[in-house]
RNA sequence: GGUGUGGUAGUUCAGUUGGUUAGAAUACCUGCCUGUCACGCAGGGGGUCGCGGGUUCGAGUCCCGUCCAUACCGCCA
C-alpha cells in the first residue's frame, strides 16, 4: 500500500496513529542534527521531521532529497512542539521511520509556489509542473465541479446529454474550419465542429425535445486571452419554447451555478438590454454594466459654434466620470494618447470638468460660452469634480466603439471593475445581418438558422438590414458567457434565409441540404443557446485569461509549446491522404 | 495581415550619455547549524546579453532586418 492517508488529511485527533504517506518533496530544511521535509500532494502538505538523534542514516538519506522527488514514509503522528498555522495540518507532524525513494527528480525549472518564479513561456512548457501548483489545478477542480453542477441542473429539467460527431462536413459560413483529410475518400476533407448547431437541431426534429452537451467546438481563428482554437460549450437546445423560455430556463442555470460555485444568491432578473440601446448608450454589444457612466449624444448641444471638428462630426457623444475632476493635466493627456492610440483610432478627446461653484471648464473654452457648457453639465446632470470625456468622428459605429473603450478604460482606473461584483444581462434583438465588406454582402450576425422576429417578417423582402432576430446572448461584467436563439424550423423560410445571404439554391442545398430536407419532416419549433464553459469558469475564478483554466492551452500562435504541436508529418503519411505539401512564400 | 510591449545567469529582473572584468534576488552546489516552516550563517559555480547585419576606436545600450513571447486591432456565422 502506497499511502494510508493523504498529505492534507492529518489533524490533531490523529496523534500517534502510525500512517503511510507518499507525495512529492516540496522543500527541505536542514538544521545540523534535524531535518525538516514538506511532503506535498494535491490535497495539502504535511511535515515530515527526521532527527540524527533516533536513526542517523536515515537522516542522512533524507539531507540528500531534491525538490520534487517522490517518496514513501512510513511513520508516527506527532503534535507539533511549535504550530503552523497557515497549514490545515500545522498542528502535526510525521516522525519518520522508514524512507523509501519512489523517483528522483530533475530541478523544476521554476518553483512549484503559488507565486511562482517562472514566465508564462516556460510554465507552457512544463505544463506538467505548472499543474502541481495550487492555482492552476484550483481552477481545474472549480472547472470540474462547474461540468458537474451543470449536468445535475439540467438533468433535472430533463435534458439529455448526447454525443454528436467530431468529423462532419465543412461549412464555410462562419469561422473558418479546421479541416481534416480524408484517407478512404482521397481529395475529400472533414471539418472539426465550430458548434454542434445543426446536429442538435436534427436532434430535435428526431424528438429529444430537450438536449444538452459539454463539447469541444473548434475555430480555426487568431487567437486572444479569451479565445482558443480548441474550447468548450455547454450546448442546449429545446423544442416547443419561444424566447422567454429560454431565457427564464438558463437565467435560472446561471442563477444557480453563481449560488452553487460563488456562493453568490442573484435574486433580481437579470436586466434585458435590446441590442440598438446597447450599442447607443455603451458602444459594444457585451456592456460592462458594473458602472454606468452611460453614453450622451452631444450633436444638439455641441454643433453650429464654430468649432469645426464638432460641426463636421456625424457623431458626438460623451460619458461623465463621476469624481474625477481632479484629473491632472498630464492624466488627461494620457488618456488622450490612449484613445489615439491606433487600435482605438480617435483622433483626439475633449474634455470638460465641473469646477467647484458649478462653473464648467472645457479644452474648447475658445468656441463655447460658459451658457453652452452648462447645457453639457445638465445633458450628464454633472456635479462639482465630475470630468466629461467627449470623442466625435464621422462613423458613428466606429466612433461609439471608441467611446466604449474609453468608459472602460475610465471604469479600470477609477476601480469600478470589481471582480467579486457580478452584474449580468440579456442583450437582445440583434440584428439578423450585418453588411460584409470584404465578402460584399449581408452575413447573417448570430448564424443562418435565426429566425427572425415575427414582426420584421416582412422586411425580409424589403429592407433585409433592418430585421431583428429571435437572437439574445448573456453577458456578465462585459464578457459574452453564452447565446442562442430561437431557430427557423420552416424549410422554405430556412431557404430564404440562405438566398438573402447570396448562396444560389443549389449551393444551399448542398451544403444545408440535410438540415432544410429534415425540416419537411415534422419539424418542431425549438431554440437554444450555447455557454461558454471556459469563459464562465475564468469569471469565477477571477481570472484575466481563460488559458488559466484549461489544462493544456494552446498559446498565442496556436501551438502547444510543450509538445510543439503542430509539427510535421511524415511523407507516408502524405502520400496516404494524396496530399502535397506546397509553401507559398 | 497590422500596432504596442518584451527577449540579459536555471528563473525573475536591473543595467545611467555608447566606455574597465555585465550585476541583484532567487534557485543550484559545498560546509556549519537539533524545532524549522520563505529557517539561518559562510563560501562557490553559473552569461554566445534571442539571432543576423550595420554605425563606431569601442555596442547589452544606437540603426536595419529577422525569430520568439505577449496584449490588442482585423478576424471570431
Amino acid at each position: 500500500m502506497f499511502r494510508t492517508h493523504t498529505c492534507g488529511e492529518l489533524r490533531l485527533a490523529d496523534t500517534g496513529k502510525n500512517v503511510t504517506l507518499s507525495g512529492w518533496v516540496q522543500r527541505t530544511r536542514k538544521m545540523g542534527g534535524m531535518t525538516f521535509v514538506d511532503l506535498r500532494d494535491r490535497y495539502g502538505i504535511t511535515q515530515l521531521v527526521f532527527n540524527t538523534d533516533v536513526d542517523a542514516e536515515l537522516c542522512e538519506r533524507a539531507n540528500k532529497l531534491g525538490r520534487e522527488y517522490v517518496i514513501q514514509v512510513k511513520g508516527n503522528v506527532s503534535e507539533r512542539a511549535g504550530k503552523n498555522a497557515n497549514l490545515p495540518t500545522g498542528d502535526i507532524e510525521i516522525i519518520v521511520t522508514e524512507l523509501n525513494l519512489l523517483n528522483a527528480a530533475l530541478t523544476p525549472p521554476f518553483t512549484i509556489e503559488d507565486n511562482t518564479d517562472g514566465g508564462d513561456d516556460l510554465r507552457m512548457k512544463y505544463r506538467y509542473l505548472d499543474l502541481r501548483r495550487n492555482s492552476v489545478r484550483g481552477n481545474l477542480e472549480l472547472r470540474h465541479r462547474m461540468a458537474l453542477e451543470v449536468r445535475k441542473y439540467l438533468d433535472s429539467l430533463g435534458f439529455i446529454e448526447v454525443e454528436t460527431p467530431m468529423l462532419i462536413g465543412s461549412t464555410p459560413e462562419g469561422a473558418r474550419d479546421f479541416i481534416v483529410p480524408s484517407r478512404m475518400n482521397p481529395g475529400q476533407f472533414y471539418a472539426l465542429p465550430q458548434s454542434p448547431q445543426t446536429l442538435k437541431q436534427l436532434l430535435m426534429v428526431s424528438g429529444f425535445d430537450r438536449y444538452f452537451q459539454i463539447v469541444k467546438c473548434f475555430r480555426d481563428e487568431d487567437l486572444r486571452a479569451d479565445r482558443q482554437p480548441e474550447f468548450t460549450q455547454i450546448d442546449c437546445e429545446m423544442s416547443f419554447v419561444d424566447q422567454e423560455d429560454v431565457i427564464t430556463t438558463f437565467e435560472g442555470m446561471a442563477k444557480y451555478l453563481f449560488k452553487e460555485l460563488r456562493g453568490v444568491e442573484l435574486n433580481e432578473p437579470f436586466i434585458r438590454m435590446p441590442w440598438a440601446d446597447a450599442m447607443k448608450y455603451y458602444g459594444c454589444d457585451k456592456p460592462d454594466l458594473r458602472f454606468d457612466m452611460r453614453f450622451v449624444e452631444l450633436m444638439d448641444i455641441l454643433k453650429g459654434y464654430g468649432f469645426s471638428v464638432f460641426d463636421d462630426a456625424a457623431y458626438i457623444g460623451g460619458i461623465c466620470a463621476k469624481g474625477a475632476g481632479n484629473y491632472t493635466r498630464k492624466q488627461l493627456d494620457q488618456l488622450t494618447d490612449f484613445v489615439k492610440r491606433p487600435q482605438i483610432g480617435a483622433k483626439g478627446m475633449v474634455y470638460a470638468r465641473v469646477e467647484a461653484d458649478g462653473t464648467v471648464k472645457s479644452s474648447v473654452d475658445k468656441f463655447y460660452s460658459q451658457e453652452v457648457l452648462q447645457k453639457l453639465r445638465e445633458a450628464f446632470q454633472a456635479e462639482p469634480n465630475d470630468l466629461i470625456l467627449i470623442l466625435s468622428g464621422d462613423d458613428v459605429m466606429k466612433t461609439r466603439k471608441q467611446l466604449c473603450e474609453l468608459r472602460l478604460e475610465m471604469g479600470n482606473q477609477l476601480g469600478l471593475r470589481d471582480k467579486n461584483r457580478f452584474v449580468c444581462l440579456w442583450v437582445v434583438d440583434f440584428p439578423m445581418f450585418e453588411w460584409s465588406e470584404e465578402e460584399g454582402r449581408l452575413m447573417a450576425m448570430h448564424h443562418p438558422f435565426t429566425s427572425p422576429k415575427p414582426e420584421d417578417k416582412a422586411l425580409l423582402d424589403t429592407n433585409p438590414a433592418e430585421v431583428r432576430a429571435n437572437a439574445y446572448d448573456m453577458v456578465i461584467n462585459g464578457v459574452e458567457v453564452g447565446g442562442g436563439s430561437i431557430r427557423i424550423y420552416d424549410a422554405e423560410l430556412q431557404a430564404k434565409m440562405f438566398e438573402i445571404l447570396g448562396f444560389t439554391p443549389e449551393k444551399a442545398q448542398e451544403q444545408f441540404g440535410f438540415l432544410m430536407n429534415a425540416f419537411k419532416y415534422g419539424a418542431p419549433p425549438h431554440g437554444g443557446l450555447a455557454y461558454g464553459l471556459d469563459r464562465w469558469v475564468s469569471l469565477f475564478a477571477g481570472l484575466d485569461s481563460i488559458r488559466d483554466c484549461i489544462a493544456f492551452p494552446k498559446n498565442n500562435s496556436g501551438r502547444d509549446v510543450m509538445l510543439d504541436a503542430p509539427g510535421n508529418v511524415d511523407e507516408k503519411q502524405l502520400n496516404e491522404l494524396n496530399l502535397v505539401i506546397d509553401i507559398k512564400e
